[in-house]
DNA sequence: TTTTCAATATATAGAAAGTATATATTCACA
DNA sequence: TGTGAATATATACTTTCTATATATTGAAAA
């Protein structure tokens, strides 16, 4: 349901076809958010069906491509997504990540390998830092609420980053307290 | 494919059935993930079929509630789970949001619907902090990486709550502009 | 000139994750 | 005796996400 709100969003700006769509996500908040084909393209059908956006066929000269299908809002459209707006959000947010689900259970397998997942995690989270800081410069002059949001993904990559750093130091810490105890028991 | 893995990693601490499962994740973990039944049956059933674990029935006594089926880790399921746990992670994190959602769009509404929201998050996110640092408090006893990753939740709340304020400053700062500048034209 | 490549454009199948609800058993206690 | 709460499993359904198929057109290579 969530998708859907999006789309008729982004048709807030100006009228667009699928493969727009997701070419705009991309590449102003393609740092934050991905989408693709197999989600847009069902909820467009659907909000055309339910009469939120319309559609009209434009064949293109001089450009790359079959015809496109442009949709625009509905008043109904944007009164749905006024409706929306305005209403209080469902839940929390839900963060999923295949990292942290490993780590939950990092003390059944060994720590190095550990440490050098964690390693490979700070080396990917710090390229993503450097993309989002970059965007944040070269959109200083965009929607004060996309700047904001490409702010806190910038507070969440430090963020991250910190407690990734912390984590490894203590598992560093465990294992030489462990080298120590096993040369103890080793010289007595 | 995730939640296969969870589960083969919780059957490393004992052997459970499914209700049984939900419940340890719940008490465990409650604060920081959520899953439910319908996510819990069907793995344990694939999980059967690989033959990743096996099951027995156990019928209670003394106990409520009918018989249950108790699942234990196969030599095969500890290997499969070894082996995903030895893995590179498919994918960065994924932040779901329905909040931060309708913030990307709140330049379409008015601000001081959008102010309210966010007032609303601050209350929610608060109330989990709370909770968050009493988990913390009443497990420091517990494993390290799960006493870690609450640590990540803390963290997470704390930069989140911050950001939450920020915005909303800086929303309320931009409508006292507004209306001064309504003033200075009244006046003029 | 033809073919081949890249970009544009839409569509659908299918897997994974998440929600909702149905059903049954047993104990406690009213 | 019945009724409510906790225990326990199961399935249907929706939403989200991934993968892939298909077609058109312009530009460049062969």
């Amino acid at each position: 349901m969530a998708i859907k709100f999006a789309i008729l969003g982004l048709l807030h700006y100006t009228d667009m076809h699928g493969y727009r769509i997701k070419q705009h996500i991309e590449r102003n908040f393609g740092h934050m958010w991905s989408i693709n084909y197999g989600q847009i393209y069902p909820n467009l059908r659907q909000l055309l069906d339910d009469g939120f956006v319309s559609m009209k066929r434009v064949n293109q000269v001089g450009e790359k491509g079959p015809d496109r299908k442009l949709y625009s809002l509905t008043d109904q459209g944007k009164e749905e997504f006024a409706r929306w707006l305005d209403s209080s959000p469902e839940r929390l947010m839900l963060l999923r990540d295949p990292f942290l689900l490993r780590f939950v259970f990092f003390g059944f397998g060994d720590n190095s390998r550990a440490v050098e997942i964690i390693d490979e995690q700070i080396g990917l989270y710090e390229e993503q830092l450097k993309t989002r800081n970059e965007n944040l410069e070269h959109w200083h002059t965009h929607d004060k609420y996309v700047r904001l949001i490409t702010q806190l993904g910038i507070d969440l990559n430090e963020m991250f980053l910190n407690w990734l750093k912390k984590a490894k130091d203590e598992i560093l810490a465990e294992s030489d307290e462990a080298t120590h105890s096993r040369d103890a028991v080793v010289s007595a």
